[in-house]
DNA sequence: GGCGTAGTACTACGTCCCGTAGAGGGAGGG
DNA sequence: CCCTCCCTCTACGGGACGTAGTACTACGCC
């Protein structure tokens, strides 16, 4: 669903469904799509003319790091769950992590 | 559903209804909840007498930390959505993670 | 030894979300 | 005036989830 639309930047309107052309999809199963996903804060509509020009309301790495947060908030112990998880991210990652915060702590 | 049962560590079996006698749920209720959790494999049973004995299949931290995960794989650009999220985390928090991550990185 | 009780498996029903789509309305162009 | 485009509203099938009932089995007591 969003995995179509959360990957390009530019705004569209229901030449969404001119991109996605191979899944063939009626012209109102993308307009609803697009309908829902701003219903729920996902996309942001701003009028054009008679269309809508749709535009992502966040990053994809934001809504990703959103996402992330949320589970975080499932636990009683974020601590725990942070360790776990550092823990489990690959090496490469963990570098990435680690840089991430070392500028961060540098700010 | 899983919020009641995931908090506590040690394994039980019907008992999980008396525990939950509050919400005041059929016992059959219960059963059908943590029978489905074990085909999800989210529990784990073993036999005791006619009854069964049901017990996390991991601990919540490392469940949460799979969530994580999870989300991070849904994205295209994983260095991005490890780094939003590392600027995310409140200063605590990022603490946790650098602490976590030093450790890592001694062993 | 039969009968109540505890525990299990199987099935069901309402609800909600999601992917898909159709039917109907307003607005611009030929 | 009609056609076309795009929008809104409503719908339907499927799957997950929370809740629960029914049917079967095995203990154990009297």
């Amino acid at each position: 669903m969003d995995v179509l639309w959360a990957e390009r930047s530019p705004l569209t309107a229901r030449e969404v469904g001119r991109l996605i052309a191979d899944r063939d999809l009626a012209p109102t199963t993308v307009m609803t799509v697009l309908d829902r996903l701003t219903r729920k804060g996902f996309l942001t509509r701003v009028r054009d003319g008679r269309a809508w020009r749709y535009e992502p309301a966040a990053s994809r790495d934001a809504y990703i790091a959103e996402l992330m947060l949320e589970a975080l908030d499932m636990t009683g112990d974020r601590s725990a769950a942070l360790t776990r998880f550092a823990q489990a991210v690959s090496g490469t990652e963990a570098e990435v992590l680690r840089k991430a915060l070392t500028e961060l702590e540098e700010e």
